[in-house]
DNA sequence: AGACACTGTGAAAGCGCTTTCAAAACTCTT
DNA sequence: AAGAGTTTTGAAAGCGCTTTCACAGTGTCT
């Protein structure tokens, strides 16, 4: 307690750290509505009407203003209107992981919309928990955000219906209906199935496929698809051939070598998720498998890398940037309370270099003894 | 006059939106400082002092205080001490795209950190481009962030610096030095020696190297790692080896099928980046050249699906979510008035298989009549 | 011409918190 | 025990913007 002078203004700089340069023109935060309302001649009220289309505003006094703010370079401080008008033109995103190749895509689809109109994303992991995604919940309606879009996630829909009582939201991978809620749902279903349905249709039939986690409706549906596809053609679903998985590389890795190992005869391979089925790419390489000509392969999702791969990878293109285009749009209107009605684009086959018609009868060439050829 | 009451109500319907459902003792934004305050008998000043440790409190009233926050669930409202206080608890990161495989790590680690320390990170994306970062800056300042982290980034050095007088700012892969800004670099010029030398121990001699973008300060340090390894080797760097690329698949694969065209013998290839190193897996498979049978690849950076491309690639390991920390730490550190000390570990060459000793003296077994011997 | 809408505008009251300022309450000295 | 020096505390003034409220100014209708 000795030196108080020193004290106080140490105690000042750590305070705020920054912000000695004032007066730079440039600098953002400098010029306040109340001198752009001294300098245009008219009242504050009158400059926050027409910077918010609020009320009828005469022309002159517009014209006044609108040249004040550009002669000052005013640029409204989105704190204070976060205080005092209740909104803070941010838009609470709850993602699995920020690094995810999948949620990435639609990430960057919300950053853009969002964006576009003026509003920041504000991103968090929920680290693939419930429990975590709460917290997230909870840390974003802390921050005042306006709206929150949750791609997929673990809540349950009661939480979410909940949460969506008191601010818009958009769910992303759901087919739920609540009051100030929207969700936007990708038909993995039906996307599931037409990847099935390709490898029947080129002669497939003993087809292994590596879930998805299956508490996560993603998971589910695609499974579903998967039967119903084999259903369909007659086909009756073995549970030898249907592995588990996390959605992770090293769990389709893992399912590929168990169903190698189980000596069960398969000659095509059917993953939940690109992820997976880059894991399963490399349990078949190094079991001597070649894809496509021993297995053919297929994923889901049509992440990024999934077009590089080698050989590249047939899979059911999931349109992720327009989904996270499509949510954030959906949060728009429901701010600007419309009832949002945007449908997404139905699942697409990308055949590329991992399937082809199965080489012989015999399903699995086991240790095969003549060394694969390279041609 | 007439209705008060009534109107009073509505007002606060009508001023904030949603927020309809109040009372709910696990809403955030019901409970104000000043009902702390209140409760606890002191006054609102003493509650924000407890709340920010910025003066003594007598224990007693600190009890007081600190049961009428945990019986209310007070949680206080960000926006409102950034008005008042000139700090938000949020930290702009610019990062060129979110969805990059290659800084997802990075702002994982960035999140991680700074989560934990109570901030939160806006995440912006620069889309590779200066005068975007610019404009991203902008955004951040105006939402009044307390601290940039740029990583890697276009902006100019000095444009850098300028930021860094008004806001704290760590800014990686870079060497520079500035006051209010620390500069997190990471050694590329060191891990593409390592690389090289990787492929030269190997036997080696013709080695094909696809630049980055040379504008990056990565792209140029690996390209200079890479030759001055091969300098410290007695091998003269060949131009018509250095294939120009900018960091993406496409890049890459076209580097590769252009040196493959050229007729130039090589038997391995080093990539400075791994996007650009699947993009040449394509290439070489395409032209049924296989790796690392008839061309070693080697690729930099670590990224996930490294491990689990087919065969997984030999590649540097770039610490990306280490670096995220750390450059979150130092802003951490900066904000707090010290001065951060902090070093990213050396790179490390992780030998996976995409890599081994050049078949036979024969460098390209496609039309290739030379035969450069190896050694 | 007076009553009855509107429309445009400014003054002023916040939003929830931080910080200054000065007074109050202590603790020592002498 | 008075004065001096400290420490703790509260009142009040913002932070920069939005919104309410009330009041002029303009028409419009009987």
């Amino acid at each position: 307690m000795p030196e108080e002078p020193e004290n106080v203004a140490s105690k000042d700089f750590i305070t705020r750290p920054r912000r000695p340069r004032r007066g730079a023109d440039t600098a953002p935060g400098k010029v306040t509505l109340d001198m752009v309302a001294a300098a245009a001649g008219v009242s504050a009220a009158t400059v926050s009407r027409i910077l918010n289309g609020t009320a009828m505003v005469s022309d002159d006094k517009r014209a006044a203003v609108d040249e004040a703010i550009a002669r000052l370079g005013f640029v409204p401080n989105p704190v204070a209107r976060g205080l005092a008008g209740g909104r803070t033109l941010s838009i609470g995103v709850v993602t699995q992981a920020i690094d995810s190749p999948f949620y990435g895509g639609a990430l960057r689809g919300i950053e853009d919309t969002l964006t576009a109109a003026g509003y920041s994303p504000l991103f968090v992991s929920g680290q693939w928990s419930a429990a975590h995604e709460a917290r997230c919940i909870d840390t974003l309606r802390g921050r005042r955000v306006d709206g929150i879009i949750v791609l997929t996630g673990r809540l349950s829909d009661a939480a979410l219906a909940a949460t969506a009582r008191e601010l818009p939201v958009v769910v992303t991978g759901r087919s739920l209906r609540a009051p100030g809620l929207v969700a936007l749902d990708f038909d993995n279903f039906q996307g599931a199935r037409l990847a099935t349905q390709h490898l029947l249709a080129l002669g497939h039939r003993r087809i292994g496929f590596i879930c998805g986690d299956l508490k996560h409706p993603d998971g589910k549906e695609r499974l579903r698809g998967h039967r119903s596809a084999l259903a369909d053609a007659g086909i009756r679903a073995e549970p030898a051939l249907e592995l588990p998985g996390n959605f992770t590389e090293a769990s389709g890795l893992a399912a590929a070598e168990r169903l190698i190992d189980s000596g069960e005869a398969f000659t095509a391979l059917f993953a939940s998720n690109d992820q997976m089925a880059f894991g399963a790419a490399l349990a078949l390489h190094r079991r001597r498998l070649r894809v496509p000509d021993d297995v053919s392969l297929v994923g889901f999702d049509d992440v990024a890398g999934s077009v590089y791969c080698v050989p590249p990878l047939t899979t059911v293109h999931h349109p992720v940037h327009e989904l996270g285009e499509l949510a954030a749009r959906a949060m728009l209107q429901l701010l600007a309370g419309e009832m949002p009605t945007l449908a997404l684009p139905a699942p697409r086959l990308m055949v590329r270099e991992s399937t082809r018609e199965p080489r012989s009868p015999r399903a699995r060439p086991q240790r095969d003894p003549a060394a694969p050829s390279p041609r």
